[in-house]
DNA sequence: CAACCTATTTATAAAGT
DNA sequence: TACTTTATAAATAGGTT
């Protein structure tokens, strides 16, 4: 969205791919803390920067939903069956490579792509037409459902949640943490605040 | 954004909500993965609906993300020091509290919480089968949404991501949890799809 | 460089089918 | 119930300060 519309593909000057982690990073913030707010949601976000950086939202906090996460993980199976599903859509994605195959020829026919390599090039001579017609369907629905003041809800979102740039150099590490329980307050970094925007021009 | 500005604050309507949350969500996660690739980041986006349902999104998968920002989390100290808040940002956090206060109030007024009982809270217990079949109905439908416009993005996204609903019950949590080294693919799901969309009142 | 502009593109609240 | 359409609110790409 803005002046122009881009392609969705790696950013090449760095100067723009810069501002645009920002601002994106941002914008995915809110957005998750906007869930959070709206549907009563508790959600959990982190990114990592080219330059390793890692910046995290969290509602209430990160810690606590990624502890959830895991130990529901860890302890549950997954509502869906294992080999079956997996069998069925890997059959849909291989299916998909030549609608995809097709799909790249109108669009080169429209205008400039990129010039190649993607993964799906990939052959798709052994498939079925009815088969890559079903996983395009596949993809364009997941394309459609995957497809008051800012201050206010930022504000909001600073309060209950957690937004800290960790950005401390692997090297660096040792090897004393605590995985449970570790605190983000003991470390001096008080909750509700976001250090992570903007770039250094070092570690990114 | 709609035909309607909506206050940041819980959605009482029930039926909104739902609507909202499925909305808001996809939007997300379709967010986070246009942040990866436009920038080369790597991130993970973990949310629980109120009915404590998880949908997961990771690029290049959650797990992956997830152990990441453990290990780092636990044995690195954090890169801004203490008290090193910027100044504008604490300023912003003062004045938020005064307007919370307020919003706390407006809240109040309204009331009417939900009274449980999402349709994502259905019981997942006994699906099984029969859930497997919903599946691939769903996936039949999707064949004829066909809209004409996949973005490579999305294709992207679903080849490299993960996007997968867990929704086993809390109830059945123990507390054997192994923190790292989980396995998304050891419980049979394959990354790079999303179950979890969608809604028929079932199983999504 | 960090903020601040807007023209545009996106996302999405409601209403429609 | 599920999907589509439409009007609007938001996000943001590229500039500007």
């Amino acid at each position: 969205m803005g002046r122009q519309k881009i392609q969705i593909k790696k950013i090449e000057k760095k100067n723009s791919l810069e501002v645009t982690f920002s601002k994106c990073r941002t914008g995915l913030f809110k957005k998750a803390g906007e869930l959070c707010i709206l549907c009563g949601a508790e959600a959990a976000v982190i990114v990592f920067s080219p330059g390793r950086r890692a910046f995290v939202f969290g509602h209430p906090s990160a810690d606590a939903i990624i502890d959830r996460f895991l130990h529901r993980e860890t302890n549950s199976r997954a509502l869906v069956p294992a080999g079956q599903v997996h069998g069925y859509v890997q059959r849909q994605y291989l299916e998909a490579l030549g609608r995809l195959e097709v799909k790249r020829e109108q669009e080169e026919t429209v205008g400039g792509d990129e010039e190649g390599g993607f993964w799906w090039d990939a052959p798709i001579e052994n498939m079925g037409l009815n088969e890559l017609e079903q996983f395009r369907g596949f993809l364009e629905k997941l394309r459609k459902k995957v497809a008051d003041r800012v201050e206010e809800m930022t504000m909001i979102m600073m309060m209950e949640s957690v937004m800290v740039e960790y950005a401390a150099p692997p090297q660096e590490y040792n090897s004393s943490g605590v995985l449970h329980g570790y605190d983000l307050a003991a470390h001096g970094i008080p909750h509700g605040f976001d250090f992570g925007f903007g770039f250094d021009g070092h570690l990114f």
